[in-house]
DNA sequence: TCGTAAGCGAGACGGTACGTCTGGTCTTGAA
DNA sequence: TTCAAGACCAGACGTACCGTCTCGCTTACGA
């Protein structure tokens, strides 16, 4: 119910949809972003490319539909330990996340994208990926001490360090996740009233 | 002696030069990054683009050459007042600079460029203009005080939140620089040994 | 009997063939033939594509259908008068039919596709429009003074030169079906034993 | 002198211009017109497609310059004997040229194309490569005796016969050249004053 | 004061992706 | 079984830009 006003035609093909979800996933591996084009991803799916044009507008959308899922699997860390150690657990997979895993190069493909492209920018303004996965383990931080500090500038200081070191291109091996975590979580208690 | 091996010919052209440096100021803000071709920046300056080519290989070369010298004056702030002012200041100055300015435009779209393209990677980390700046007033503020983490660490969490909320698209009045300072400087105090 | 072996199923739709023929009609005087395409007749007749396809194979072949019947009146005279009279106004008849007449835009239309396509050559080899109405008016003048050339010949004599002049793109205005039509019958008499 | 205004610039390269002319000639024998597309040739002539374009802007403008050379010659007639020998000579080349000539086939899809398209029309128009060899041989014919009807209507009875039979698809054995030959003079005899 | 040599604007070159269009086929549910 | 609807794969359309090349011209320097 509720889902179609459609009154015929052929219905939409899943085998289509999944052909070209997958050839961005390769693609974006293989050439990059930037090599990779609409004519490309139609003919490595083997699909019309008015079929890909029929369901998406841009690459950066299809690659948004493609990677988002996994990217939310490889931000969560488990809740074991105490916050120091989920703090560190949780920016271990952000910068893991951000340097080497296929999805993060997605997601830093889409931020890059979305610097020139509004379009872009509201999509991922639509689903937070870092931004979700940071809340996580906030929320079980504060469970233990209420934070003294806005949500949103919390999560912007627990993922903005690690995010901006890498995405301006730093070597990724002066950072010290340990180390940032305790930082973080040391202001934390500092403002927080005794 | 020591500059030239060149043994005549005709030098090469300071107008030329200043033309396209002018037209990629101008398309910038005119048409975005995206759209900027060297094409379009040849036209523009009104110069043969292979005068465009012998000099640069790349958009993203000239766009370095052409708005890095501005960025140091607009991330510069004053030697006055204490530590907390002078680090408020200077997140205002940052978030200016990433929300409204050219400059900051141009390096948005150089580190947007960055993340597909390895020789853009390695000019914007050849000339950390961010970092620079930042450098300076932990500088100013060590001086009261010694930083208890390392120089690294101290420009990510100083930089990295307002970075990180910019590039990712999230509302720029969510944050609050004077807060947000006052978190950073809070940190200190707390890991400083009295 | 005799036309069908269907064992049931929904009967062909008459209202469906003849939206077909009308939008045809339509379309080739709006957009020409060249710019009509199977995809816009089906959408102007209001008519899923397959159904096209199932009753016809090219747009030739749904243009000769819709246009064909209408040929035969407009390409007919009174049997009124002399031979020299009739045969003027055949040939009258025939440039307007040439010149402006849709269901003549249509026969030049099918002569033209007729070069490049033998299918369309069998086509209009199959029903002779404008053979088959000049050789009604010969029929009349041959009642008077039998042909010394073979009927072909005199076909092709009679209508040949209008037919030339007009497809290869000569002003019409040069053409002076009366003259021609003297110079027609002048020869006829000269090689007619007395 | 007076041939050009260019102010610079590569020169156009006659190397291009004689591929894009072969690879049209070529693709008509062994495609067709129809199948003949703009990218075939550009691929055919190893050329850039913006290099087809840049110089002309439909395959018949192309297509009217490879061909419309060599028709001339095919149509052409030694000036030897009377007119009679020289009229049937004529329509014998005539014929050749409509039925088995490439130049021909050319010909006949530019008239065919014209038929659909004002600016194919005008092209063939511009150049009356029908009539201007017909009008040779009248032109002899007339030394003889002098032309009873006006050049129009003779240039249209010598030609329109033949044009009339092989383009709207008749059977090309049963016209016999002599014996049009023998009903064109006639006319000519019979309508001039003794 | 010339010749050599490099830079200059212009623009054609062979390529290739763009987003749109049409072709002809296939697959629905309703009639 | 036909019908309207519309998605499917394939591929040509004409345009834009890529980076290279080839012109004739304009500067400089050094013999």
């Amino acid at each position: 119910m509720g889902d179609v006003g459609n009154k015929g035609g052929r219905p939409r093909s899943e085998q289509a949809r999944a052909a070209v979800l997958h050839a961005v996933d390769d693609l974006l591996v293989e050439v990059g972003y930037a090599a990779m084009t609409m004519k490309g991803i139609a003919e490595r799916a083997g699909v019309g490319r008015q079929t890909v044009y029929r369901w998406w507008s841009t690459k950066a959308e299809i690659l948004f539909e493609a990677s988002m899922y996994d990217a939310g699997h490889e931000l969560s860390v488990p809740a074991w330990g105490d916050a120091l150690r989920q703090v560190t657990e949780y920016l271990l997979a952000l910068t893991r996340f951000l340097t080497t895993s296929d999805a993060g190069a997605a997601y830093r493909a889409l931020v890059a994208a979305a610097q020139q492209d509004a379009a872009v920018a509201e999509l991922i303004a639509s689903k937070d990926i870092l931004g979700d996965s940071a809340r996580v383990v906030l929320g079980r931080v504060a469970a233990e001490r209420p934070l003294p500090v806005s949500l949103a500038q919390a999560t912007a200081s627990l993922v903005g360090p690690t995010f901006y070191w890498i995405l301006s291109g730093r070597d990724p091996r002066e950072l010290r996740p340990a180390e940032l975590a305790k930082t973080f979580l040391a202001d934390l208690d500092a403002r927080t009233p005794a």
